[in-house]
Parts: C-alpha cells; structure tokens; sequence
DNA sequence: GCCAACGTTGGC
DNA sequence: GCCAACGTTGGC
C-alpha cells in the first residue's frame, strides 16, 4: 500500500468552480501554461487528492477535495485557436501542455479560508498562504493536508 | 548568459 | 486600483 500524494489547485469560481465540478463530476485541468505547475501535475499519481481552491474572489478559499483519475492527458486547448489557452507554438508531434483529470470527491460544509490559513501556517508550512503567490497548482504536505481535512469536518 | 522591460496572478 | 512577486521575452 503506496501513501498518496496531496496538492493544492485553483481556479477562479467565476471560470470555473466546485459547483461545476460537483455538476459535471470529473474535469480536465487544462489551460495551465507555467511550466512548474505543469511539471506538478505531471508528477501526480492516480489516486492522490487534490484541494480545491478557490482564487480572485471573497474570501479566496479551500473549498472540496478532488481525485486524481488520470495525468498526462494532452491539454486540447493548446491546438485550438478559438481557445484563450491557444498556443500556437505547440505542434501537434511535440505537445508542450498536458493536463491532469480530477474527479470531485467532496465539499466543505465550511470552506476554509486564506485569512484562516494565514493564522495556522507559515508560507513554508503552505505555499497558498505565501505572499504574491502566483503558483496555480502546488503539493501540499501530508501532515498538513490531514490537518486541513481534519478541519474541514469531513471526517 | 545577463538583465531590463514587460506581463500575469491574485490578494488587498 | 495598487502592487508584490514572480515568469517571460528579447536585445546584446
């Protein structure tokens, strides 16, 4: 029996939410275009968890958990010109972007919030919390990560 | 390879 | 709207 691995993952409610997610059950994260946070996704397991966090809103907050069900799948986006992520410098035998799928697994009946984190953790405990943060998508400690499962009253 | 200028994210 | 904290770009 291997650990899993837990991360953290932001989306603007306004583009796209757990509501969305809770609706349509399984999503491919695509449209990430900084290398670090797709190496991250890259470096994914099936089976870990995601948070899900919602960003540019108020309060910006972590507000369910997710599954990972697939990584490397090539992000479509990246071909599509119609597309804000259209990157017309990929080609077709050489994809630059790919993405992970995520399956909603669960909501918090009390999301937690930034301000909330900020007073429990350190940016080095939790990346999220650090400031000018750009990172869409970043691991999260074990320890932690059960601590905030812990707090969220899912379990 | 350096670095200035510019762009983006995202909290406040 | 401001700005911190990066990442990216392009000239040299």
């Amino acid at each position: 029996m291997t650990d899993i691995s837990y991360w953290l993952m932001k989306s603007e409610p306004d583009a796209y939410s757990i509501t969305d997610l809770r609706r349509e059950q399984t999503t491919l994260w695509d449209g990430i275009r900084n290398y670090q946070a797709r190496n991250f996704m890259r470096s994914m397991s099936i089976g870990d968890q995601a948070f899900f966090y919602h960003s540019n809103c108020k309060p910006p907050c972590i507000v369910g958990m997710m599954e990972v069900i697939n990584i490397s799948i090539i992000d479509p986006t990246q071909f599509d010109p119609k597309s804000k992520y259209y990157d017309p410098k990929s080609k077709q035998e050489s994809p630059k972007w790919d993405c992970s799928e995520l399956k909603y697994l669960s909501e918090f009946s009390s999301p937690i919030t930034l301000e909330e984190l900020k007073k429990t953790y350190t940016s080095e405990d939790l990346q999220v919390v650090r400031k000018g943060n750009r990172l869409s998508i970043m691991p999260i400690k074990k320890e932690i990560a059960e601590d905030l499962i812990r707090q969220s009253g899912l379990l």
